[in-house]
DNA sequence: TCTGGGGTCCTAGGACCC
DNA sequence: TCTGGGGTCCTAGGACCC
């Protein structure tokens, strides 16, 4: 039934069909079979069914735009709760079947299956249907899926036939692959790499695999030339089975209507992302190093600064003063913006910094105890820039949707 | 593609040192 | 005063991913 080439890897990747807007669609059968779109919190879609793609819905449209291509499009508010719970399935499922799968994404997963066939008594093709059929069959979801012999081919493999396709890759049918596929198909290769690629007149991803070492390595940086060496059987990247628990930035950025230059207002809403991100960096012990921040113009210009602390700290408040100053150095009145947005970086174990001989001690066990009692008070933790902080008072209203547990992800 | 939000990694180039 | 070579650290910015 299946081909007899040898497989010195067995990689799968596994890919969820529209995972959000299929989710949506196995919780509310009335969807199934129609357009749907996801994302209606954030008025614009974040996903789409097969359905509302076939009649023109892409990524990024807002609803006023589906509208116009996709009329009877049903837009339905996102639940990362339920996204959360049905990928946390999807992936218990795999890992029943080996112990060395990476979670790449909430949707997507690669899972290791190599020396495996005599404990499961199958071929690595019948595992790969194995684990796609219970996958569907229980979640009531599809799922693509590719085998091959490197992460990179197995990836370009699972989005060769889509939706609920398999397609395992070895020997000459890699060649086949990389024939039907474009240079910009390939993992890691984006529209501008697949643009200079062009002018050398390389447009198929096997154009791209049959280009010389000498080639790569003089018109192309180390992320390529390991693409590359994947595409030809190289196995360069290999899978990380621990789930993602540390981070080196957080940040937190808003598109807000209508732009504004009231220096007030955008204020209050810096100093509301600032919030959200040490919150967020206080669930994972952190302290923080560094806080960038920026404000970006109608005109989509960026203006930026950076803050770097001489001691790390979890607390904003504390660092308030120093924050805004640095908000001064780039608000310009005659500007209007229509995104703020901070990143924090430098991220230290909480646990392990010692205040420093100069800090005020008082100061900052009082900060700390306000943290702690306003954590209690309200459980999502960007309550407390409502009560601690006078200017995001002045935020024109709360959010609706759980964000905190979108950025648990 | 008239452009939302959250990440990572890599490179070039400047500053500084011996 | 003109001129080496080499190392490290840091930052800005590009490119890509979901």
């Amino acid at each position: 039934m299946f081909s007899h080439y040898s497989w010195p890897e067995a990689i799968l990747h596994i890919d969820g069909d529209a995972f959000f807007a299929s989710v949506m669609q196995s919780v509310n059968p009335s969807l199934k079979g129609k357009p749907i779109a996801t994302g209606r919190e954030r008025g614009i879609a974040t996903a789409f069914s097969y359905e509302a793609k076939n009649m023109g819905v892409r990524r990024g449209m807002t609803f006023s735009q589906i509208k116009k291509v996709c009329p009877s499009c049903i837009y339905v508010d996102s639940d990362y709760d339920l996204f959360s719970l049905v990928s946390q399935r999807m992936f218990s499922i795999m890992k029943n079947y080996s112990p060395t799968v990476e979670e790449y994404s909430i949707d997507e997963g690669f899972v290791d299956i190599k020396g495996l066939r005599r404990m499961h008594r199958k071929t690595y093709e019948e595992i790969a249907l194995a684990i796609k059929k219970e996958i569907e069959e229980k979640l009531d979801i599809t799922v693509s899926v590719g085998l091959s012999i490197t992460k990179s081919l197995a990836k370009l493999a699972s989005s060769f036939r889509k939706p609920s396709g398999f397609t395992p890759v070895q020997g000459k049918h890699i060649e086949y692959l990389l024939g039907r596929c474009t240079a910009q198909n390939i993992w890691g290769l984006g529209p501008n790499t697949a643009a200079y690629l062009t002018k050398y007149n390389i447009k198929t991803a096997l154009e791209f695999a049959s280009l010389s070492e000498d080639f790569i390595i003089s018109h192309l940086s180390k992320p390529y030339y390991e693409i590359w060496q994947e595409l030809r059987g190289i196995k360069i990247f290999s899978l990380d089975p621990n789930p993602k628990n540390t981070y080196k930035s957080i940040s937190k950025t808003e598109t807000f209507t209508p732009p504004t230059n009231n220096k007030e207002l955008l204020w209050s809403y810096l100093f509301r992302h600032i919030e959200d991100a040490f919150s967020k960096a206080r669930r994972y012990k952190y302290a923080v190093g560094t806080i960038s921040l920026f404000l970006k113009t109608q005109q989509f210009n960026y203006r930026a600064t950076e803050c770097k602390l001489s001691t790390p700290t979890a607390y904003p408040l504390s660092i308030r003063k120093e924050l805004h100053l640095a908000f001064d150095r780039i608000y310009d009145q005659s500007h209007i913006y229509r995104t703020t947005g901070c990143t924090i970086s430098n991220l230290s174990d909480a646990a392990i910094i010692q205040d420093s001989l100069f800090t005020d001690q008082l100061a900052q066990s009082k900060t700390q105890k306000l943290y702690s009692i306003l954590s209690s008070i309200k459980k999502v933790d960007f309550g407390t820039a409502l009560i601690a902080n006078n200017a995001t008072l002045k935020k024109p209203q709360p959010k609706k949707f759980g964000l905190s547990i979108l950025s648990l992800e």
